[in-house]
DNA sequence: CTCGAATCTTTACGGCGTAAAGATAGGAGC
DNA sequence: GCTCCTATCTTTACGCCGTAAAGATTCGAG
């Protein structure tokens, strides 16, 4: 037996070794917990099993380690954007329509993230990781909506309009969800996003259709 | 000359007078500086004139005087979208219209206060009037795109499915619009508004158009 | 006029973010 | 192998926050 690679430390030297990590192991718990408004620096502090000031040296303040949070959920959104289009079909309106329900999905399943996504009084949008990471989310629904359609001047420019109308639909849908329209519990929002949305984005994208 | 009527009182005795006012006033002041997060308490009620612990006759704890303030954004709302629908013409894609670019008008007018309206964590949706007051913006919407329609039997009725559309098209527009997709100053985001969202909403609602 | 009740102040507690200063350990250079 | 610099972590401290508890003041019903 080959003595186990100690790069793993097991427990608490003076150095944690990995406190980076630690510490954004513990915000994602912290922040699925209590959400948004309950999450704190130093509960988070408390569980990566260091005092209240440790953070520091990784993370400038707060802001930063939820910044940090906030990038990774926007790649894995763009991951889930950019897999869902590729299982579906060929045709663009089955396309759309698995994009639009992986955006709800992910907003389902990790409502906490999804809303720290948005915040962004508490996340720095001067952060490069930050800016690609969302961009990235952003390109794969833009690329398939508008098809091949050149990049438009300006994010104000009147062909971004389908682009918009997609992004705001889905968006509000998985918003009013996670804000109360269905219910509070899990289960019910689950069923309600099952049961209308495949049919709101149809009034959107199937042609001659229409409210 | 009549003396002036002594129900207003000039300025500070020991008991305030009119205490539950100024405070929702000082809350809605403070709401619009510093945002849904730099909300505070003690702040309000310094701007009121008053110690930390006086708002508790009024209000049990800053969710309650929050839930007062969302209560009457809610009335505020409401009364817009039903008097853009009547000063719209006779057209339903035309009152559908006007009501979008109301609803997104005062999320731009009033960006913290619509913050406020969907932060459940900080609200009391068992209030009464936050639920009633709620329940009529909701419910002009809904009036509104489902024109006369027998009401569904729940909210996830597929019946539904046109009115959350709406809701969810011109709800998901403001809250990008606010967090940021257009740019952070007001005056961008008004611009962009005025040159998209027309063309966002008839995409919905134009029979035929589609994306 | 009196006295209970409503209103407001004072004081206090624990939690938060984070700044500043001290303790500890890892590793580069000799 | 030893020294010492530097990164990492702890301790302590400060000023915010919300709000509980107890005391002061005033109002108004009887």
């Amino acid at each position: 037996m080959k003595p186990k690679p100690d790069s793993v430390k097991i427990e608490r030297a003076y150095h944690h070794g990995s406190l980076r990590a630690a510490l954004i192991d513990a915000a994602e718990d912290v922040l699925a917990e209590r959400g948004v408004e309950g999450f704190s620096l130093r509960e988070t502090a408390r569980r990566a099993g260091v005092s209240p000031a440790a953070p520091k040296h990784h993370f400038a303040d707060t802001r930063a380690l939820l910044t940090a949070l906030a990038a990774g959920a926007y790649s894995q959104l763009a991951e889930r954007l950019e897999s869902a289009e590729a299982e579906a079909g060929k045709l663009r309106a089955h396309r759309i329509r698995a994009q639009g329900l992986a955006y709800v999905g992910f907003a389902l399943d990790q409502p906490a993230l999804f809303d720290l996504m948005w915040r962004a009084a508490l996340l720095d949008f001067g952060d490069e990781n930050l800016l690609m990471a969302k961009e990235r989310a952003f390109n794969a629904l833009d690329r398939l909506v508008r098809a091949g359609a050149s990049p438009p001047a300006s994010n104000t420019d009147a062909a971004m309009a389908p682009t918009m109308a997609c992004w705001s639909l889905v968006h509000g849908f998985a918003r009013l969800a996670l804000d109360g329209a269905f219910g509070t519990d899990k289960k019910s929002r689950q069923r309600a996003v099952l049961a209308l949305l495949p049919a709101v984005i149809d009034l959107l994208v199937l042609r001659g259709k229409g409210i």
